[in-house]
DNA sequence: GCTGTTATGACATTGTAATTGTCAATATGA
DNA sequence: TCATATTGACAATTACAATGTCATAACAGC
């Protein structure tokens, strides 16, 4: 039998919370893309592109674990807003990489700096210790439930 | 200008996994729902039901930040398949109080304690405080990020 | 009690995110 | 060269949730 203490009903409510976490958070995103012709799933995209450089579609779709289909449609909105371009892929013909135009570039830097620009504000109270920590139960807490939900299938 | 520091990007990351966090935990519960005849959204309901105690569908909404419409749904399933009940309202006498049934509580109970001794494995490694701080986060990070979406609306 | 307003349940419609399936064209690698 | 895998394009489907509407019923002020 398990001893349930605070402490597990306390990472129990934490994992609860990654749901209510998640849309404030995107409607945050949301309203900070207000303006721009971005959406919010083009800015993912834009970010990827962003921080691991030009990609090929299936290769964004396995850093966003999401289906190649639907990047596809993604990425092909970033396209036709002119924030991203197509360039040959050395490795695979067919499939070209995609990568930030100039433009996409810009608003995707300037989109990452208003939101680190609130981070700031919303970190307010936290030391440097306890925000690395929460990160660091967080990221380790989603890796463990991924492997949980993962076996066995 | 800010000063953007380790802290700001380790919140930044940190907001973003809610959705890796949420999709990982889902998935989880799905897998423990397994072999019952409940759903997420089902269990959802019995959640809030066997902690806050019997409430009116409107008030479940309320709860779960979703409109009353689909929280009727969700209800009319958990009622459909005996999880929970209904019993007179005095404050409203046309909207009747969804109370668990046996059944429903049992199952609820049941599926709650797997899931606080999934919890106890998955926070392996983190002291009481480490899992306390990052709730503390959370639930800050949270709110401050609802209310600056809500602003100006 | 009467009456206007609100709350509720029921149902239909729509929107959006994302998955799944399929197909043809093309690349790749043995 | 040829079998296999990958890719892009597109259609269909599923799931979640919001939105709209309506009739009924409850409530609150008078």
């Amino acid at each position: 039998m398990y001893n349930v203490n605070m402490n597990v009903k306390h990472l129990h409510k934490l994992v609860w919370m990654s749901r209510p976490l998640m849309q404030a958070a995107e409607a945050c995103v949301e309203k900070g893309l207000g303006g721009t012709d971005l959406t919010v799933r083009m800015r993912a995209v834009l970010e990827i592109l962003r921080q691991y450089g030009d990609q090929s579609v299936p290769q964004l779709a396995a850093q966003l674990e999401i289906k190649r289909q639907y990047v596809q449609l993604m990425v092909n909105e970033t396209l036709a807003s002119g924030f991203t371009d197509q360039r040959a892929n050395p490795r695979h013909k067919r499939s070209k990489l995609i990568c930030l135009t100039d433009r996409g570039r810009h608003i995707i830097d300037r989109i990452i700096a208003d939101e680190l620009a609130l981070m700031a504000d919303i970190g307010e109270g936290f030391s440097d210790d306890d925000i690395a920590k929460a990160l660091e139960v967080v990221l380790t807490v989603t890796e463990r439930l991924k492997s949980v939900a993962g076996e066995s299938r």
